[in-house]
DNA sequence: ACGTATAGTTGAAAATGTCAACGATTGATT
DNA sequence: AATCAATCGTTGACATTTTCAACTATACGT
């Protein structure tokens, strides 16, 4: 068999069972497209070692909004103790610094330290190739279209 | 505080950090939808002793498709042995059954029983009823518009 | 002041993901 | 025909992630 015959096969092989139902699934779209797009944003960001959800506390830790850890696991859907683990790491490595609350002492509030600024500013550029290239059968208008949909349904 | 001041706040608080960059990432809308709709989707499937994996499988089984387990991996974008597992309960459970592939005896087709039919018929009720709920804030339009750019995306 | 609730932290347990090896089978090459 | 590399399902080991229950310190309503 040629190269190219085995080619064609394996597109065809691959895409069989697209017929089936599931392919009408929201849920299962959506969780195919963001497997997908964590292996490639995980693997533009290992560069830095950062991976999605470090990537993602530096970004909020950068925002200037000051969240707490709390506000972080809500917003990321992640467990405390999760967020807790993902802050020390980023700590250590002095891209952020963690603040008592100023209203609520129990609460610490996550900072991007002026070296996580600088990291992320150079992470970003990475992700947004790497989000590129997950939504590349996508036009622009189309990619920007299916941020406005995600973001409708997650907050009306 | 009254309950409904406490309420107000609550609600500001858990969109403040809307305002982050990161709510203009692909990757993070995807996860975050996506984490949402899986809880429900489990929820939901709770009741008939299913989660969102084996109900993929089962979806796939019944689809006159004969997926060998290889297919199941690739298309489900899970690893092999954990198809095993998969296959594995459905089939002590008379879900689905394994068959000697037709033309590859080293591959096994994977095939709703009557049981499975049954079972998938009402699981997919209480699915469908799940996924309405994760896009509740999304018209019809708008819902089928975000499968629509969903399934460009991963398929062209 | 008291009781209840919440923020962060720790640690353990359960679930999931990743990977390397293996036997059986296939297909290509000689 | 014999061989060799590749693939399928399977197993088991290991790493990572998720989930949960406790605990301390702090906050807040009564």
């Amino acid at each position: 068999m040629t190269i190219e015959a085995q080619d064609e096969q394996q597109a065809a092989t691959k895409d069989r069972l697209l017929a089936a139902p599931i392919s009408q699934d929201a849920g299962f779209l959506l969780a195919k497209l963001h497997a997908g797009g964590s292996v490639l944003n995980n693997r533009a960001l290992a560069e830095f070692d950062l991976k999605e959800r470090s990537y993602s506390v530096l970004i909020l830790a950068n925002s200037g909004l000051e969240p707490t850890q709390r506000e972080l696991a809500d917003f990321l859907s992640l467990d405390p103790s999760q967020i807790v683990a993902l802050v020390d790491e980023l700590e250590k490595r002095k891209l952020v610094s963690r603040a008592p609350g100023k209203q609520d002492r129990r609460a610490k509030t996550v900072t991007a330290t002026a070296k996580g600024t600088q990291l992320l500013a150079q992470a970003a550029v990475a992700a947004r190739r790497a989000e590129s290239e997950v939504l590349a059968a996508l036009s622009d208008e189309e990619a920007a279209q299916l941020k406005v949909l995600l973001r409708k349904a997650l907050w009306g």
